[in-house]
Parts: C-alpha cells; sequence; structure tokens
RNA sequence: UCCCCGAUAGCUCAGCGGUAGAGCGGGCGGCUGUUAACCGCUAGGUCGUAGGUUCGAAUCCUACUCGGGGAGCCA
C-alpha cells in the first residue's frame, strides 16, 4: 500500500478507506482496552490519532510506544467520534520502526522554551512550533520565486565569496587557506598571495553590486541566497549569517522601487494567509495574537511614504519622549522607526530621502546635494525589513561620492564602467529573508526562524 | 561591544546565610473513547565554573562562561 501524509488524509473527501501511515509518535494514552497514539509526520500541524484496540494483535507493541517511536501503521480511515479531530485511523496493524528512549528523549508532551529547544536543534523540527515555522518558512520562499518570476525578473546567482572588501554593509568573515598557526609573512605583513586566491577574500555581504551588472543587461533581476556578517550583534533581529532577497531594476527610479517593495510584501503576506492557514492559526494563538491581523492589514492597506525630513518633523512634534534625542542629520534610532510604525501610522512606513552622510556611497544624490534617494521600509515589531535605494548611475557623481567614502576607483573600476557604457537609472533593494518570516510568523527571535542559527560564539549544528 | 537580568532535578521554576523543594516529564501500578487524559507510589540534584568572605554559602562578594531583554551595527 502506498504511504499517506497525514495532510493528506485530513483532506480526503469521505472515511472508510486502507490507509498506511508512517510518522513519529507525539504522545500516547493507554488504558486497559484501548491504545490512543498522536501521529505526527510533518506534513501538516495536525496530527493524526491512530485506535488501537486490546484485542488488535499489536496492541502491546501501540501500549509500549512513547514520544519520538517511529511508527508504520495500516488500518482504515474513520469519523472521529472524538472531539478534536475530523478523522482517525482505527488500527489494522501498528508497527515499531524506531524505538525512542524515553529517559533520554528530552522532548516532552508540553511545551518547551525557545532557549532550550536552541540547544536541541536536530530535535526542535518535531515540535509544532518549528515544524509550522519551517512551513511558512519554505511558503514565503515560494512567493518570493512567483512573485518575482511573474513578473519576469531573472533569478541571477551571485558570488559568495568577493574579494571586495568595502561593500560598506558591515565587517566581514575573511576567507582563507592559510594555516593560521604560520602564516607567510614578507618583513612582517601577511603574504597574501600565497592565499588560495591570491588576495585577501571575504564572504559576501551583498549581491548587490553584482545584481547591477546583470540589471545593466536584462533589465530585471533578483538574487535569492545567504548573506554574511562579522559584525557583533546579539539581538533578537540580527544572525551572522542569514538569507536576503535582492532585486535590482533597470529603467526604474525610487517611486518605483517603493511600489515594488509594497507589492512584494503584499504578495508575500497574502501568499502565506492562503497557504498557511493552519500554521498561521497557530502562531496566531500561541505566538502574536496580533499577527494575522498585522498581516491583513498590509493586504489591504496602502503603505505609508514619508520622507526623512517629514519624519524627523513628525517625531519632533509627537510629544513622545525618547531616550535618543531627534536631529536632523542623525539616523533614526530603532525607538523612533517603532515609533513611527506601531504608535503613529500604525503600518508599514516607507521612509525616504535620508542625509547622504548617514548612507551608503551608491545611493543617487538628490538634486538638494544634501539627501539620497534611499528608502527603508519599517514594519511593526521588526523596524527595518527592506533596506534600498535608486542608484547613483551619474559616472561623475559616484566618483565623487567613491572619493568621499574611502573606496578604492581601481578595485570598482567595473562597478564604474557600467555608468559609462550605456547607464541608466536603476533601483534596488534588499529583504532580510528571516526578518520577513520573523515577522509574518510573530516569533519573538531570529534564532527561531531558521534552522541552524550562527551568531556570535554559537555555531552548532 | 555597552547597559540590565538570569544560571538550582530531564524541563519550568521556588528557596536567598544553618546544609535541597514543587509542578511537569521518567519508571512502576491502577483506571477511563482518550486527546496538555486522570489517580496512587517511586527514582532523580558535587545548586554554571573558579576564587573569596564566614564557624557555616545554593544563598553574600569578585572574575569568567553561557543564556535572555534592551542599545549600537543593519537585513
Amino acid at each position: 500500500m502506498q504511504r499517506s501524509k497525514i495532510k493528506d488524509i485530513f483532506a480526503q473527501e469521505q472515511a472508510g478507506v486502507d490507509v498506511l501511515i508512517q510518522g513519529w509518535v507525539k504522545t500516547r494514552r493507554s488504558s486497559k482496552s484501548v491504545t490512543f497514539l498522536q501521529i505526527t509526520d510533518g506534513s501538516t500541524l495536525q496530527d493524526l490519532q491512530i485506535v488501537v484496540d486490546e484485542n488488535n494483535s499489536t496492541h502491546d507493541v501501540a501500549a509500549s510506544l512513547t514520544t519520538g517511536c517511529s511508527v508504520s501503521v495500516e488500518g482504515v480511515l474513520v469519523e472521529s467520534p472524538g472531539q478534536g479531530q475530523k478523522y482517525e485511523v482505527q488500527a489494522g496493524s501498528v508497527t515499531l520502526l524506531g524505538v525512542s528512549d524515553p529517559e533520554t528523549y528530552p522532548l516532552q508532551k508540553k511545551r518547551h522554551s525557545p532557549e532550550f529547544l536552541r540547544e536541541i536543534a536536530h530535535l526542535r523540527p518535531r515540535t509544532n512550533t518549528f515544524g509550522a515555522m519551517a512551513r511558512v518558512r519554505n511558503s514565503v520562499a515560494y512567493a518570493i520565486h512567483t512573485f518575482f518570476q511573474e513578473r519576469d525578473f531573472q533569478f541571477i546567482q551571485t558570488p559568495i565569496i568577493t574579494a571586495s572588501d568595502a561593500e560598506g554593509a558591515g565587517s566581514m568573515f575573511q576567507v582563507t587557506t592559510l594555516d593560521l598557526n604560520d602564516i607567510p609573512k614578507d618583513a612582517g605583513a601577511v603574504k597574501h598571495e600565497d592565499d588560495f586566491f591570491g588576495k585577501p577574500a571575504f564572504l559576501t555581504v551583498s549581491g548587490q553590486l553584482e545584481a547591477e551588472i546583470f540589471a545593466m543587461a536584462l533589465s530585471d533581476v533578483y538574487t535569492f541566497g545567504p548573506t554574511f556578517r562579522a559584525e557583533n550583534s546579539n539581538t533578537s533581529r540580527h544572525l551572522a549569517e542569514f538569507w536576503m532577497v535582492e532585486p535590482e531594476v533597470a529603467f526604474c527610479q525610487l517611486d518605483g522601487l517603493t511600489e515594488l517593495a509594497e507589492d512584494f510584501l503584499k504578495h508575500l503576506t497574502g501568499h502565506v494567509l492562503d497557504n498557511c492557514v493552519e500554521d498561521m492559526e497557530f502562531f496566531n494563538k500561541w505566538h502574536d495574537d496580533t499577527t494575522i491581523d498585522t498581516l491583513e492589514g498590509i493586504a489591504n492597506s496602502q503603505f505609508e511614504r514619508i520622507t526623512y525630513t517629514e519624519a524627523v518633523t513628525l517625531l519632533q512634534s509627537s510629544g513622545e519622549k525618547f531616550d535618543y534625542p531627534v536631529n536632523w542629520g542623525t539616523d533614526l534610532q530603532s525607538e523612533h522607526e517603532r515609533y513611527l510604525t506601531e504608535k503613529k501610522i500604525q503600518k508599514p512606513v516607507i521612509v525616504t530621502d535620508y542625509p547622504k552622510d548617514i548612507k551608503a556611497f551608491y545611493m543617487r544624490l538628490n538634486d538638494d546635494g544634501e539627501t539620497v534617494r534611499a528608502m527603508d521600509v519599517l514594519v511593526p515589531r521588526i523596524g527595518e525589513i527592506i533596506g534600498g535605494s535608486q542608484r547613483e548611475e551619474r559616472r561623475d557623481v559616484l566618483e565623487i561620492r567613491m572619493t568621499e567614502a574611502g573606496i578604492s576607483h581601481d578595485e570598482y573600476s567595473w562597478y564604474l564602467d557600467l555608468r559609462s557604457y550605456g547607464t541608466v537609472p536603476h533601483s534596488g533593494f534588499g529583504l532580510g529573508f528571516e526578518r520577513t518570516v520573523q515577522f509574518v510568523t510573530g516569533v519573538a527571535n531570529i534564532r527561531d526562524v531558521i534552522p541552524f542559527p550562527r551568531t556570535p560564539k554559537s555555531a552548532e549544528f
């Protein structure tokens, strides 16, 4: 008999069919006359109840099962007389595939703290929360591709190893094959020519600059891959290794980019609401009882758009007491961003046109000479979920900005070349994938929305 | 990296100067179409590590390690 996934079992039109179920025991409830098993196979949040009567030849096997055991069950699908489930399986035979010693198996049939579960990252996918997270994460990833594919964006794979060490988005991990206990040196200086690439190499902090290359040929492109930041960041919103989505759009100015960002977030949240109903209800019940309302609000609302200068004015006249003062020219603090998106406007806010001195060199300079065409999308609880800009496409202006920022013109000659040979206005942004999953699910800590989190002093599994 | 908080049984925590407790989980027994099942019994801990104060430290002090919350950096 062919195995059925539990998700498909519950989608059956009617009971009465023979089924083969394989999965893991969540709990067992036994009495003298009957044993109930809750089985999960990860295809859905819902457990399947297996009923094993006393006179069943495999009742002793069923009664001996403990949490975590893997089993194979053949039986008949029947309508459940009990509360809590539509169908259950009247067992014909229960086969134990793999034991799970209850003395040592760390998962119990009760809630565990996320901190504890992180220590057993090899077993936490079996929990309700982490299973739901994995399915939603998968769904968001799928929606990212469909969004761009439907718009004829080309999926570009940008390199993970890069020799550029000044991409301007934070500290980088160095990649080397040199023996750190015996580093080759020449007059005290490291002989980088002996290293694998013949010069210092690093893990990428962004695929943007390379994506721009392809946008200047294929018009609309996006990347979606791992990104690395060696910042000593210890917060619930930062990882040393995370995934980022970076569309890059030719013949597009900042207005078009904000529209793309808004459509994008609406598509992702709408897709999850439509396709992860059960899992989202779970998150709404156990993690954040506002998350479904928030997502529905996003689908039905227009994002607010304000300039940095307007934001500063708004904050200064808010009457709100902030720990940090609000001054034009300094970056908005987390508390300021949260006030804007959570209290003042209560929906996603797109802040544009930041002072040039607090933004990256590649952002297009406005005619005022003071601000750049930057854009941050702020959402409740997470803060910045998207950062992007219209790129500086004028070579002379870009060169001045690079000089100011201390960026080598030689090393980025290829980037400058794009402005010499058929330059066009173009724009792009980066969306933090884990922050998006966090936002969608309402899970408080970013370490619980990625299978194996990498953070300072922590790279287990 | 900075500020604050924490680390006691497998898990979640109480104890806060006189030498270790609860609930859940585990084991054993009972019972019921049960569903975070229920009832009874039972086992289980060099109180994060290293120093110090004290007649005596889980408890007070110091350092370190790890974890959490917040900040910065950002996605």
